[in-house]
DNA sequence: GGGTACATGTAATCAGTTACATGATTTA
DNA sequence: TAAATCATGTAACTGATTACATGTACCC
């Protein structure tokens, strides 16, 4: 028989390990407004993955399920020491070079050379103004983070929100202004 | 009879439509290859999707497959005309949202609070490590690129990636120095 | 008590990934 | 020509997503 190598849950799982952790008892409904305020984001996570991942980890003994006897009978769940143990390990685990920026418009600047310098312009302005909404977002949710000691690690992972916009910002507006070509004389006569 | 609604195609879908239409015609294991050494570092494709997609794409019409009949036989695939239609299409049409990091360090730092500081300091250290040999191979490829014209979106999405690996060693070395803490009083007495 | 928004769950489908199996080319 | 490496394809599985179906609470 052979012992069947440790593998790791899937991110969303993490998620939801982490998020019973911190914030205590909730239903996936609850999780789900919880992601979509902060981690979602960044990493977003579809509403019905909610329902099935709390599943298999209540079978793998990581949560328990207690469900309400009356009304929408919902189901809540909660952490086990188990469910906390291997969020921790996750958490120590050294990690193996996983980030992904997965960013369609950076996709599209890739294949600019299908596209007249006038559409790479057009594109890269509404990359601009497509960042230019998600910091505004940023900004008010940091004014709401900003005296919260509760909340630092959040204030944290949004710190790097707000800067990976304003990088995006001006990337973007580079474009704009300057948009590659691979003609060799797209300015001079 | 309901008319369905035009849905778009998987990302991985117009990667390889994309690099047909650049690069030519080519082999799953030839566009596995490409992605290697560009889009793989924002957005990474599992080889056998290259092999699933094509097919699938040939009978949409959007490629043309030809096989060789002799050695490996391999399936060589060239975009149709309706085949860059489509990718043209895709690359014109407004962008919905659609960016996530998916950085798995930022999501362990969203939950440091089950973290003791140290072990904070540690992943902020690994993160910046990681970041850091990721922006070495990115300068090697930009000296590769730099001068050649034809490469000009290459070198734009590259400069992309050179900034951001640029802000996230800062981020990570921010949060080494100074990690965030949920108790009220880490530093005074 | 009827309408509306909120909330919940599940089934079916589709994409993504791993694992397996094999063949071709190169080089010693 | 044997061994090593490079290359290719497919099947099985697991996870992610969409679509469907329904129920509860709230407000007027």
């Amino acid at each position: 028989m052979t012992m069947r190598e440790q593998r790791d849950l899937p991110t969303s799982s993490y998620v939801i390990l982490g998020l019973l952790a911190t914030c205590g008892p909730s239903t996936p409904y609850e999780l789900k407004k919880l992601i979509d305020g902060s981690i979602g984001y960044f990493w977003d996570f579809p509403r019905a993955q909610l329902y099935v991942d709390p599943e298999r980890l209540t079978q793998q003994g990581l949560l328990a399920e207690e469900r309400e006897t009356t009304g929408r009978r919902r189901r809540v769940y909660r952490i086990t020491a188990q469910g906390e143990a291997e969020v921790r390990r996750w958490l120590d685990e050294a990690a193996v070079a996983e980030v992904e920026m997965r960013d369609t418009g950076l996709l599209k600047l890739y294949f600019g050379s299908l596209l007249n310098p006038a559409d790479v312009v057009e594109l890269a302005r509404r990359e601009r103004d497509l960042h230019q909404r998600r910091l505004a977002t940023y900004e008010m949710i940091r004014a709401e983070l900003e005296h919260e000691p509760a909340q630092a690690f959040a204030f944290a992972t949004l710190r790097m929100g707000v800067a990976y916009e304003r990088m995006s910002i001006a990337f973007w507006e580079d474009v704009a202004k300057a948009p590659p070509t691979t003609t060799l004389d797209a300015a001079g006569s």
